[in-house]
DNA sequence: TTGCGTGCAAAGGTTTTGCATGGCA
DNA sequence: TGCCATGCAAAACCTTTGCACGCAA
């Protein structure tokens, strides 16, 4: 089906995004990468690999606005990223991570109430972080 | 500078988003079903002209996961959409809007707390509504 | 009349597909 | 060995741009 075989190219993009959690690339940034690292990777591979490591749900997909490319960031376990929400500043493009007692209760009570099931791992809250709010008079 | 001239196509483009609040379109179903209603309006100028109104503030836009091309949707002010959040239904497209008193006091509470001002008419978040979470059983 | 808006055609970019080959299990 | 995965080239899309013409103000 799907992520049978666990070829060198699939450990090569996995391992490059685990690399950099914090970080989100297009497939053509990853390609580009792997091949700067001395171990090239075919861009269609790479498509198809992070669209497996999509639906396998280790990776996450974000089309937002930054970039006109769909970008992926891997999902650290650790972080238990299901659980929280996330933001990313529509100037500067940081990504954070919201870990807060009074926002882990919103999913629940979004469930709850209205009867909706988010998906924290394809959702992502727009706006402008601290300093771009500051820098961005207009 | 931009949305200057009153058109005959920037009416028809805005009137039919307007007729249709609760749905998303792309620019090319929008220019195809102008078509159809026999008042055509050129693909070039409905990209053209859902950018503006855009920018405008009139009109959001919706690059998420259903299509791979970018919707657009009418801001219905009477709603008050900026104050509130959007669920979309990864399954069913179904669009919801989040007027909540617990909810409303998210957006607060990034701002204070986490120094993050969240823009409500470019955020939605994604998930399974009631039905489809039903339906879908895997 | 001025200059923004329109729409065709073409360009630009991203993503997907076909197909022969390669490589994991 | 049997399949899935890879990667090149080409196709398919989506979106933007150039340019001459049209039209709102």
């Amino acid at each position: 089906m799907n992520g049978t075989y666990n070829t060198r190219q699939k450990k090569l993009i996995e391992g490059f995004l685990k690399e950099n959690l914090s970080s989100q690339y297009t497939c053509d940034e990853i390609s580009e990468m792997l091949k700067q690292k001395g171990t090239p990777v075919g861009k269609t591979t790479v498509y198809r690999c992070v669209e497996r490591l999509t639906h396998e749900g280790k990776v996450r997909k974000i089309v937002g606005v930054a970039s006109k490319s769909a970008q992926y960031q891997y999902i650290d376990e650790e972080m238990n990223c299901s659980g929280h929400m996330h933001l990313k500043c529509l100037n500067c493009g940081e990504f954070i991570h919201l870990g807060c007692d009074f926002l882990d209760g919103v999913n629940e009570h979004i469930y709850i109430h209205h009867r909706f099931k988010i998906d924290n791992s394809k959702s992502v809250l727009y706006g402008l972080c601290d300093k771009c709010s500051d820098s961005i008079q207009e």
